[in-house]
DNA sequence: CTCCAGGGGGCCA
DNA sequence: TGGCCCCATGGA
């Protein structure tokens, strides 16, 4: 029921988009793998700790972290600002980089308490929002921008290493170290701007990335868009 | 054992 | 700007 609405929504999405390379490809990788259900996590302020923990970093490892806080009852911003750096470090150790991921959560938490939480934020106008958490120390691009995407709910398409990996393998993009910005406006200007789209859109491409057939081999042979690939000798 | 995850910042030419 | 290094754990 949920399957069918959601399929229906993306669907009505797909029929008003131009004809182009990025709706052919959300059309293969949705056929394929279906709705991704994006981002893991029950409340706001967990994705937004799931997102700052995920930087270069195995979401499996992330879980555990998150999950430690679960139990302790931690995910709350104010909870989280008022324990010791060492406590919070220990909590979220198995994510990897704890020193620093410490700071940078309690960075942002501090500015997302300023500035009076979720809700008051997300009316907000983007790009001053984006500015904002920008000038946080760790939160770079595209922890921002999956922050304005997966909580903040404005249509900003996430970039992230798989998305380079992909469209340079398709030969869309030369370099995949090309500007971050300039591969979001690919997206952004090539697609209608709806959440729900870039949401899942994002997911797929994360999906697609993780498949072995695609994962740092050049020889890419039984994915989706196999077919739209440039050929690699 | 080696590799590498849903990055970001600092430093240096 | 562009390249390099550092941060750190844990699964494959």
């Amino acid at each position: 029921m949920l399957f069918a609405g959601l399929f229906l929504k993306c669907y009505n999405i797909a029929l008003k988009m131009k004809k182009n390379i990025f709706s052919e490809i959300f059309h293969r990788l949705y056929e394929v793998y279906g709705p991704q259900h994006w981002w893991p996590g029950d409340s706001p302020v967990e994705i937004a700790i799931g997102a700052i923990l995920t930087q270069n970093t195995n979401w499996m490892n992330v879980e555990k972290a998150i999950e430690n806080l679960k139990k302790k009852d931690l995910l709350d911003a104010k909870k989280l600002l008022s324990i010791e750096d060492d406590v919070l470090s220990d909590l979220i150790k198995p994510a990897g980089y704890y020193r620093i991921k410490t700071a940078r959560l309690k960075n942002f938490l501090r500015w997302l308490v300023t500035k009076g939480g979720f809700d008051r934020l997300r009316n907000k106008d983007v790009t001053e929002l984006r500015n904002e958490l920008l000038k946080i120390k760790g939160i770079g691009k595209e922890t921002a921008d999956s922050i304005l995407l997966y909580v903040l709910e404005k249509p900003i398409f996430v970039i992230d290493a798989y998305t380079r990996r992909i469209l340079k393998r398709m030969g869309i993009i030369e370099a995949e170290n090309m500007e971050y910005d300039e591969i979001r406006n690919l997206f952004e200007s090539n697609l209608p701007r709806d959440v729900k789209l870039f949401n899942e859109y994002h997911a797929l491409l994360v999906k697609l990335g993780k498949e072995t057939c695609l994962k740092r081999n050049p020889q890419c042979t039984r994915c989706p868009i196999n077919d739209m690939c440039k050929r690699i000798t």
